[in-house]
RNA sequence: GGUCCAUUCGUCUAGGGGUGAGGACGCAAGAUUUUCAUUCUUGAAACAGGGGUUCGAUUCCCCUAUGGACUACCA
């Protein structure tokens, strides 16, 4: 084995990228960075009736989102391509065949129809070496029928022929020592009737060919590693055989379980990275991105859910986790997802976040909601007034949209039922003290302002908030006479204008 | 059912034979802010249960309970 560290992410492509799964990328991504590794994206496409179009452009869309870019991948290459396993099918029978022929693995030829009714017969059936001399295949049939069986062309599957009595046992970087007994788990199929391999002989086949040192995956795969671990010892790779790490798992956040995409949609947030369209249905599953994440704060939270340096901070950039990160610090237990830490962190990063790169972000979000920013330094001026009231990118439609695009509608509950013929005089000679002194700052019109409520009877609380719906349209934003003056006098006296107009009518 | 894995505040977690069991989110109260947020202060809130080992266990061991994953020609 090469010391140069190799780490994979494997994903299925057949529909969006749930959250675990990121974060099953993040802990390969920053354990390879760490060690100035190599970070690899195999498609595991071989399961052609799951087949989704576009599934993979978004596996690599979201990465890149993400800022976890691979350094092989179908879309790059590399030397040790192709990297979708659908294009490497050739490769897979002949280890197959070896392991039939080193009697490690044997030919089955039971339909699925007949696989169905056994499971129907026998409550717990299993292929395997319970039943596996009842079944029809190359251990239990004559050589001769075998034979002319497979020239005859009947489809056949080949399956591993799982030992009885071995104790297989394995050091995970994360749990530690965990063991298995070899006849418990059954007769896994390891090339399917069409000669395309099961995820079972894939893994192993390609970590193998493509040099993998250190393979993550989820705790759901922890069952199986048995018949991964032996495929390894079979096809005489067993020196090569990374390091395994499994990853507990992300739970819903009630109840119990995996977190699923459906109980986002239950809940009320979203599970995937992007939103991801199904093209059969249309229908269109929400994602991090498109609710006003920051992918540094995504990328954060998902850090956090099962990972802490052993210090109390917790808020943490792709370049210090990738120095801190220990897979010794990896909590053993799964994690219920919590929404609102989420939003936390995101609250927490928008403050953080270097200026220009939260700009560019509000000005993606602008553009989506028809905001036309003529001007970017306003707009950075703008965004540090308000981004201390945004929990997402999308609060600072709201927050800070009335900066570039009067209000279309106003608030008015609190106003209305005390509004008199004063106050909109008040206001008209507000109007005018506005138009005639341009050149005063905030604090002088403040001062303005004042003065002329007291003049004319007021409390200053019961025109400034008036004044403030009149501007933004709502009960809340900074403090009104720096607003009027970013927005300049005219426009802040259109807005009383139609203000106005709306507490009269 | 079987196998494997797990178990500290509601949630994410730190800790580890003698601690006031720490932090964060959320929640509650208060202060600041003539709006809304931010910020600050304070508060409530946890070692699943039972046996050992030990002078002493939340911590080490065993059992129980609970939860989860897996049990496809899906990954």
């Amino acid at each position: 084995m090469s010391d140069k560290v190799r780490v994979r992410f494997a994903p299925s492509p057949t529909g969006g990228l749930h959250l675990g799964g990121v974060r099953t990328v993040l802990f390969n991504y920053l354990f390879a960075r760490q060690h100035q590794g190599t970070f690899i994206l195999r498609i595991e496409d071989t399961d052609q009736s799951r087949f989704v179009s576009g599934a993979e452009e978004y596996i690599s869309e979201c990465l890149k989102w993400c800022g976890l870019h691979p350094d092989e991948s179908p879309e790059k290459g590399g030397p040790y391509g192709p990297y979708r396993q659908s294009e490497r099918k050739a490769i897979y029978r002949q280890y197959a065949e070896q392991l039939v022929q080193e009697g490690h693995a044997y030919y089955a030829f039971d339909t699925p129809e007949e696989l169905e009714q056994k499971r129907r017969q026998i409550p717990n059936f299993q292929y395997g070496h319970m039943f596996r001399s009842e079944m029809r295949n190359s251990t239990s049939l004559p050589k001769e029928e075998v034979k002319q069986l497979l020239d005859s062309g009947a489809p056949y599957v080949v399956r591993i022929k799982m030992p009885v009595g071995e104790t297989i046992s394995f050091t995970d970087m994360i749990r530690g020592e965990v063991s298995f007994e070899t006849g418990l788990s059954d007769d896994k199929v390891l090339l399917k009737a069409d000669g395309m391999p099961t995820y079972h002989l894939a893994v192993v086949v390609d970590d193998h060919l493509m040099k993998i040192t250190h393979a993550f995956r989820g705790e759901e795969w922890l069952p199986s590693a048995p018949v991964h671990l032996l495929l390894w010892k079979y096809l005489g790779w067993e020196d090569d055989m990374p390091q395994w790490a499994h990853l507990p798992l992300i739970l819903k956040p009630d109840g119990n379980g995996k977190l699923s995409k459906r109980d986002g949609a239950r809940l009320g947030f979203p599970v995937y990275a992007m939103s991801w369209t199904d093209p059969a249905s249309g229908e269109v599953i929400p994602g991090f991105r498109e609710r006003g994440f920051l992918p540094e704060a995504f990328i954060n939270m998902l850090a956090m859910l099962g990972w802490n340096d052993g210090t109390e901070h917790e808020l943490f950039s792709l370049d210090e986790l990738v120095e801190k990160f220990s897979l010794g610090r990896v909590s053993k237990a799964g994690a219920k997802f919590d929404f609102e830490k989420a939003k936390w962190f995101n609250t927490e990063w928008i403050k953080k976040l270097e200026e220009n790169k939260l700009r560019t972000y509000v000005e993606e979000v602008f553009a989506q909601n028809n905001i036309s920013v003529p001007d970017r330094d306003k707009l950075g001026v703008v965004i540090g007034m308000v981004k201390d009231r945004c929990h997402l990118l999308t609060d600072f439609v709201l927050q800070g949209g009335y900066f570039f695009k009067s209000p279309e509608s106003f608030d008015l509950d609190a106003v209305k039922p005390k509004w008199t013929e004063q106050k909109e005089e008040f206001f008209r000679s507000f109007a005018q003290i506005l138009l005639e002194h341009r050149s005063l700052s905030s604090h002088e019109l403040e001062e303005k302002f004042k003065e002329l409520a007291t003049e004319k009877g007021f409390k200053i609380g019961e025109v400034m908030l008036p004044y403030r719906i009149m501007l933004v349209g709502g009960k809340f934003g900074p403090a009104v006479f720096d607003i009027t003056k970013l927005i300049g006098e005219e426009e802040a006296v259109r807005r009383i204008d139609t203000g106005l107009g709306a507490i009269g009518a």
